[in-house]
DNA sequence: GAAAAAATATGATAAAAATCATATTTAAGA
DNA sequence: TCTTAAATATGATTTTTATCATATTTTTTC
């Protein structure tokens, strides 16, 4: 469905955004764990991450990864854009070149409006919302 | 979404219910080429999707790949499990080890419905529903 | 039955995704 | 300003997925 690597960077900024803000960081080892994801792995999503402001971090003693007010206006979307690049949902399911509305394939019909369903729950669904959910104990997380 | 093997056994499975039967069969020579996918990869897939009865085959001169009625009424999903295997869709978007109804993550709630909406689309899909569409005009399929 | 034409079986190679390792830069604090 | 602790940059290795190649078996036809 989305990659693992997505996976892995969304349940890392949640993470953040549960636990961090300006003033307190969150390191590599102490993300990895919890979310349940070789460090040095999540170590270099966390890079790809923090250089296109999805996230925030500071360098040296006391610096670490987190989340400031904008960040967590970003959505789940712009994660999954980030780590997987953007044509993830535009294709069609079948690959095919030049499938649209009025040249369709055979699954386009029924798949479209699942398609858009989806892409717009991503695009919907904020940091904050999702973490929010985690705070009030209303979801879960880990593992 | 669903693998490249995936579309491309789907491809081949809709060419052949378009192209063949009982009597006209179809060289994985003939069938690699329009669907646009290698030779020697497609050749792979067709032999697996036959040992699971999702097509049908016979050896030596005059032989070939076909579909018989029973096949045209195999879904898309049956496809895709054969080729992908039957955890493709169950699992959390998160990839969560116990997300269920009862401890959601964060993406459960928007998610479910879409998934469970993917999933029935190809379940109800039949090979026979998909090429029809083909054979009447209103789809298209190749490349 | 021998020859040829097809699928089938098996395994090797290439490309992409995921994982691991290490050197470099930056910032804090003594 | 030196040491240390952190992110950052870079690249090597492993695993998975996709692709290529070839030998074997089955079936038809002569």
């Amino acid at each position: 469905m989305i990659s693992k690597s997505s996976k892995y960077a969304i349940k890392a900024v949640l993470y953040l955004a549960v636990h961090t803000n300006e003033n307190e960081k969150a390191m590599v080892k102490d993300i990895a764990t919890p979310i349940n994801v070789p460090k040095a792995y999540i170590a270099k999503l966390l890079q790809k991450l923090s250089k296109q402001h999805i996230i925030s971090s500071t360098r040296g003693p006391k610096g670490g990864f987190y989340l400031r007010k904008k960040n967590k206006e970003k959505s789940i979307m712009d994660i999954i854009e980030v780590i997987d690049g953007n044509e993830k949902f535009n294709s069609c399911m079948l690959s095919l070149e030049d499938c649209d509305h009025n040249n369709p394939c055979p699954l386009h019909k029924s798949m479209n409006p699942v398609r858009t369903r989806l892409i717009e729950n991503f695009k919907n669904k904020t940091i904050e919302d999702a973490s929010n959910d985690v705070i009030i104990g209303k979801c879960s997380l880990p593992l």
